[in-house]
Formats: C-alpha cells, structure tokens, sequence
DNA sequence: GATAGAGTGAGTATCATTCTCAGTCAAGGG
DNA sequence: CCCTTGACTGAGAATGATACTCACTCTATC
C-alpha cells in the first residue's frame, strides 16, 4: 500500500505528532482518527491508538481523561492545564502552570523517569451553580 | 425536599464516604460495588455510580482517572497524588501535595466553585525502563 | 387505604479503547 | 528471482467502565 522511502523510522508517529501540533487544542483518538480520514495519511483507529501509546511512552505527548472518560491528548510542550466543571463537564484552560515537575525530590520519584504531568481543577461553572440552586 | 439538614441527606451516601474514608487507598465504583456485597448496606452498581457523581459534585470526594480509563475515588480531604508508569500502569502514592487551590486567582477561577484538584506524574516506572532498554 | 414522589437496581445500551488475526510490505538469503 | 521472516496495519469483534431505562418499592401525606 504504502511504498515510502526509508527516511524517518515511522511515518505514522510522526503524521499523529504534527496533527497534534498543529491543532488549537487537545484531540481524542477518535478525533485524530476523523480528521486523517479522507487524507493521505489516513490510518485505522487501532494504529491511531497504538501510536499514540508509544509517543505517551517515549514522553512526546501528554493524555488527560475527561470526567466522560474520554482521553485528550496534545504536545508534552504545551504545559496547559485545565478547570473542569463536574457537572456540566465542561472545560477552561488555564494560561499558566503553577508546577513543575522539578519540585519532586529523587526520593519522591522513586527510580521513575518523568515524561509529563497533569494538573486539573474540579469545581461548578457558573451556569450549574445557578441551576443547582434554582 | 432538600430542605432537610445536609448532614443526613442520604443513608446510602453516607455508607459510601463512610467505605472510602475506611479504606486504606482510593477505590473504584466496581470495588465499592464489590466490598457492599453481601452486607445489609449493598446497593446496586447503578446506584453506586449514581451516588458517587453526586458525592463528587459535592466536593465531598475527588476522582482521578487511570491509564486503563478506570476511574477511582477517594475522600476529598485525603489530599494524595501519584506517581504512575505509562507503560505498565503500577501507580505510586506522593506521600505530600505540593500544590493547593488557593493558588488560583480568582481570575483564573473564572467564577468556578473550586471543589478539588487532581495532580498526576506520568513516567517510566525502573522496571519498565529496563525492559525497553534490553 | 389511596396516592404521589423519590429512590432503587437488574438488565441493557453506549462508547472509547484494546484485541485478534489475516493480509501486506520490506529486507535478506538461497 | 522465489521464499522466508518479521514488523506493521486495520476491519471487525471483544472488553469494560459507566450511563440509561423503567418497573418496582418504599415513605409520607392526604
């Protein structure tokens, strides 16, 4: 099917990385799977899925889940984090990050190589702390 | 009518935090499910799932969720955060959080009611980083 | 009692993610 | 040139956590 020159060790990776780069936002799997679809780097969700593992694994994207469970991912290089509303679910970055991976000592990091963090707010927007009071 | 007092609101609510606030670490709805069996406090999986989104809504307990997308709670004012390997999932206990709510500006809060906050490392666990190596 | 409303749970539906497995490709040996 | 080997792929099925449905059961009130 695909017949590239053996420049970069996988092409898929790599075509997942950039989508994710280029976007304003976190993706889904489910959202990358769509946006490649009907384009020349088209792959199956399955593929979608595993490569995204791997770029998580070698430490060049970062996952969130939402309350949906749904898993969002985007560039380890953007460090944005995010308030969450646990009722309506709905989702306000925060512009900067108050925390850095730095401020665990080698003890508390107990032999593990660091890759990402998340940090994540929970509370009620506005709208659902007037319905629930309503 | 909520015009009850909300210290009793519920019997079944109160027989979840009660469970969580017991046991020695965070616990799924399956578990919590599981460990009620067989006791004159079991209540169906549905009821459980039911109760713990209200719980949580009401800043009575926090959820994070795993790389495996299974969700676990515990009481809010356990203030525990975690150290977990991407690769085979084993998760750690940071035994201090270095982070509080109070470090949003109101700004930032954006009118939200703050109710908890989730802060996760993601990393290569020694094990894990060994069998990639060899 | 009769009635209304909230709470419940067994079963089912949903949906993101993972697994299966057969098909395809690339490289190297004979 | 075949032929083997191994890695990669993706369609479809399986998985598993969570949400939904709806008939049933309490409880309180009339």
């Amino acid at each position: 099917m695909e017949a590239s020159p053996p420049a970069t060790p996988n092409g898929k990776q790599q075509h997942l990385l950039e989508q994710l780069r280029r976007a304003a936002h976190e993706l889904s799997g489910q959202d990358l799977h769509a946006q490649l679809r009907n384009t020349p780097q088209a792959m199956g969700l399955a593929t979608v899925y595993r490569h995204l593992r791997q770029l998580q694994q070698r430490g060049l994207v970062r996952c969130r889940h939402l309350p949906s469970g749904e898993a969002l991912f985007a560039p380890t290089e953007r460090d944005e984090h995010h308030l969450t509303c646990v009722d309506c679910g709905r989702t306000v970055p925060l512009p900067a990050c108050p925390m850095h991976g730095d401020d665990l000592s080698p003890q508390q990091l107990d032999g593990f190589q660091l890759l990402f963090h998340t940090l994540e707010f929970f509370g009620l927007c506005p709208l659902c702390q007037q319905r629930q009071q309503g």
